[in-house]
DNA sequence: GATGAATGAGTGTTCATTCAT
DNA sequence: AATGAATGAACACTCATTCAT
């Protein structure tokens, strides 16, 4: 099946290995902090290559990005809610939501390296623009099922629903260690994750059931 | 009356300046991207004053975290929502959070940037350690007096309802740029300020009362 | 023959100049103040190389010391004195270390400020380790021929007659200008050369005989 | 009997620590490994006052080179052998200056230094030059009580004798770290200390005295 | 006489990158 | 396609010293 030549294949592998290594390494240590000589001593090859490769150091780190976004996504694409009742979809995917952001890290890492730089790097690529909006769907969805039975009020956005959902998701894993620092609390501890994991879904459903109710 | 010798109120403001400008570099570039000829090229003095003053570059830091961590929570002293009913009162406290945060957002940089590191800075300076707690204590009280007059539900932690609206404030800040470019929608837009302050509001609103109305 | 590409021959040559280099400016200044800035001045490159082929300041240095000592042990294997009875081998032993020492100046002063420097560098060099007794075994040997013949006492040691020689020799070196300040004496002139290689000839020919004669 | 003022008194004290300090200082680091800074923070004063009262690091120097030579000079002139016979007090003055240099090695190690420094700063002394020549008094005297009474050689000059006593004192001192390093052999060390004086003893009472017999 | 504040010039080191095959 | 050698520019930091009262 696979016929490429042994030689671009293992071009394929080390450029893979290399963009994993430099994952992490941003991820660990920043756009400025990063080195280029700690990617390539984390990796079977030289330095060199990650020039000859990408080009740079800012070219592999767009290239790390995008990798990192759209793998995201991918995840986020296989999201099943559909056979609950609203609250109760709306009250998984918040969950879901959460699970998926503590298991992603390095993700969050990088996401929040990116803004730090302004996102100067991900507007200059193109092929994420609006890379979020697929995301909604699924949550557009549940709301206008809550909206038709009468379950949500329907003065929320979806956008606005998952601007707070991802707010509470991404804080855990950003500010976990000043927030641990100064309120004594460890958000990456088991015997916190359940609470912390409820707490998202009540708010979420008391949020788009209070207005509904208060209509009635 | 003011008897300080003119070189050592020199001393002070030279002081003052470098801290304020270490501020704004390291809040715009990130700790290894700042630059400690910057911060004195923008200073009335040489960067030898930097470490005759503070040491080196992270002592700086360290500084620059210390005062901002300090003024933040000053600020937050001065929030008043004692004469309002314990809803309204967590209303306006969510709110008045949201402008707070929207207004300083060179804060905001710097905790994301110090989560970045893992909090290895903020871990060494012991003053900051808890420094939060005093900030639940407003919070607390809102809480109490909802819960004495059955308005609140009394399963709600003040450090989770702080969670919420921290994350969800600090998010405006911290992640504008990716979330601007993924969903195309300005969080630091005028016309967007009043609708994204409400939801806070309404959200936790909404939680804190939801289950209190399911008692009943 | 030598199929070593050009590039790496330069390499070499760029290595072993840098270490020339090196060797005279530390023996010059001593290792803090010795510059790095000036060693690379001094070459056909810049100071970036001592970087990349040393690591550092103090490697080099490291390197700079195991090569001295390398290099005068080498020259100290080509002695020969087996062909004259044990006195007169004595002696000769004596007189070419001497003149070994007085020509290998930049290596005496390099002991120097290794001594200065308490030997916290040699110390960090194993293979110098023990260097020194090899140069016994000449001597060693001398002695046993004049124990045989009895023409010498047998109470010494080689290691207290290389004590004594060297402290002579050494002495001549190191501490020529102080001395000569004090003394009004040139160690170095060669007017005085003769008679002072003598001395250390009669001298340790006298006390290896000394105590022979005694116990007739 | 003291009427110097108290602030003059104080200014006389403050000369003398830093001095006393310096002296330290400059013998652990040498000339330009010691630190101005190094120096004032192990007095009870602050660096200024080295400026107010030396004028600069290398006066500082200067003033610690003299006190040091000085002072051991002063050292020496309490020697006492008139009332042996010759050999014995060669011998002795020979152990003495050997235990007069293990009890001063702080002079020894700024020696060394100085030579490094090819004795540019002693050559700035002039009061110190010549200073060594009435110390070959003593032995003067005693080899002229040799040579009358028959038991010493008479080609032999007192500054010859000296530089052999000296090379081997100094070098036990000067020149510990190396030849211990590689001949693992602690010159330094209490059980091998009386060998060491016995050795230096024997050295010369044998040179002095093996041509005189010769010539029987 | 005494001193706290300030500093110019340098010091060892590191960075991402390119040269030359 | 792949790579070992080389590098300019910048980097954080330190030094002995002087200013200004």
């Amino acid at each position: 099946m696979d016929e490429t030549p042994i030689r671009q294949r293992d071009a394929v592998r080390t450029r893979a290995e290399l963009l994993d290594v430099a994952t992490e390494v941003f991820a660990d240590s920043g756009y400025s902090g990063a080195r280029i000589d700690e990617i390539a001593r984390r990796t079977r090859t030289t330095k060199r290559m990650i020039y000859y490769y990408f080009g740079g150091k800012e070219q592999l780190y767009l290239a790390v990005l995008e990798k990192a976004y759209r793998g995201i996504r991918e995840k986020e694409q296989t999201l099943q809610v559909q056979d609950l009742d609203p609250a109760e979809s709306l009250r998984r995917l918040a969950e879901l939501t959460y699970d998926h952001h503590l298991e992603n890290t390095e993700f969050i890492r990088l996401v929040a390296i990116e803004n730090i730089h302004r996102g100067r790097f991900i507007r200059q690529i193109d092929s994420l623009r609006d890379l979020g909006k697929p995301a909604l769907g699924l949550l557009e969805e549940v709301l206008v099922r809550g909206r038709e039975d009468g379950t949500f009020r329907a003065d929320v956005d979806a956008v606005d629903v998952h601007l707070l959902i991802s707010s509470y998701c991404v804080f855990q894993v950003a500010n976990r260690y000043t927030f641990g620092h100064l309120f004594d609390l460890d958000l990456d501890a088991a015997e916190n994750r359940d609470r912390l994991r409820r707490v998202i879904g009540d708010v979420v459903v008391a949020w788009l059931t209070a207005a509904a109710r208060t209509a009635e």
